[in-house]
DNA sequence: ATAATGAATGATTTATTGATTATTCATTAT
DNA sequence: ATAATGAATAATCAATAAATCATTCATTAT
């Protein structure tokens, strides 16, 4: 019944067992998955993990923030393909859609783990937020200095944009619309987020 | 047991059933009430309720859809006391955002009554926000015609504010920072939405 | 006719129980 | 010492039974 474990000499035995309890939760959900089992593929018995890890939460969490942090990285990725800074921001709300979208529809297991961890570990969600108003920062920053923007407070706006697209970031809202009709509205916010609403002289 | 009933003479038998509904949602909440305990209330027996409506979360649909539109009167006159299409479009987000907290902190259990219905009546909360958007839709025609703003498509933008604004609407984030903090956020929500990041020539 | 009811039905909730599971710890191996 | 274990405990979950509830309908009252 053991998942074949490969533990390669580098890896510790905390990496052994995130790893095992990893393939668990992939396939079998966060709920569904006993410790008992998680130790079983690693060989052991489950009382050692607690010689690893506090409790099945804190496994969880520290999956979940490596989840969450590996789709951070990819969106800087995709951002940072556009060349300017207002195409950077359209794509960082597309990009947090598309995410957010694949997990809910492609990998509900995942995305029930993270939403478990999330109930319950406000602190990896805050250090998912703040891994985002660092990337939108930047962006600002960067429009900033090439002249695209003009931002007096980058934290603020950064702030004010992450808000302005949470939705896009919340699997909770993605059963709502169809992904096509979420990818024009938030072209639509990029557009609005952008330009604002205020009429502003003829160039 | 009964909770007393005041029977005017213009009321309707319908009125009498949803006030006396509202009077125990109010108080135990919707899913604790029971039909019977409306009726006992309206001095009849619950199968006579069925007359007047088809079933229970009919009645706290007509429940929910008036509180909804209630609010969405008083976040109207709200916005109509702010003198500037600016100041009127920051108000709608304060507004929306007052409401929200005021009715997820003081009236738990309508909150419940409203949570309830738009889980199960999408057209409940469809039509509370085709309101809010013909509220925003106007706002934006004034400020086009006074010169505060220059839209091309306030439908779409309507659309987009909406949803930038999605979080001080959902009862659910409340839990997620003080009233202070949600408030000074959707200041800043409402002048990213209305300057915008993208530099502008001096006037 | 319209208004209202009590009794019947099936669905949903709640309470209760037993079985699993997470977690701890005293003990054993290395 | 460090690593690991099996047995014990307490919390959680799942299955079931019992009770309550929403809804229907045949019948009665007005």
């Amino acid at each position: 019944m053991a998942l074949s474990e490969n533990t390669s000499p580098t890896e510790t035995i905390s990496d052994t067992i995130l790893a095992a309890a990893m393939r668990r939760f992939e396939q079998f959900g966060y709920s569904k998955t006993t410790m008992a089992e998680i130790a079983a593929d690693c060989d052991m018995s489950a009382a050692n993990i607690y010689r690893y890890f506090e409790n099945k939460l804190e496994i969880g969490a520290q999956l979940a923030r490596r989840c969450l942090s590996q789709e951070c990285a990819a969106l800087t990725e995709v951002v940072n393909t556009a060349t300017s800074a207002s195409a950077r921001l359209q794509e960082f709300l597309l990009g947090s859609l598309r995410f957010t979208y694949q997990r809910w529809a492609d990998q509900p297991r995942i995305n029930e783990l993270v939403e478990a961890i999330a109930r319950e570990r406000t602190d990896v969600v805050q250090e998912h937020l703040r891994a985002r108003q660092e990337l939108v920062i930047k962006l600002i920053h960067e429009g900033n200095s090439n002249g695209e923007f003009s931002v007096e407070d980058p934290q603020r706006s950064a702030e004010a944009i992450l808000l302005a697209g949470t939705v896009f970031d919340v699997p909770l809202f993605m059963h709502l619309h169809s992904y096509e009709k979420f990818e024009s509205m938030a072209k639509n916010v990029a557009h609005l987020v952008l330009h604002g609403l205020v009429s502003r002289p003829a160039v």
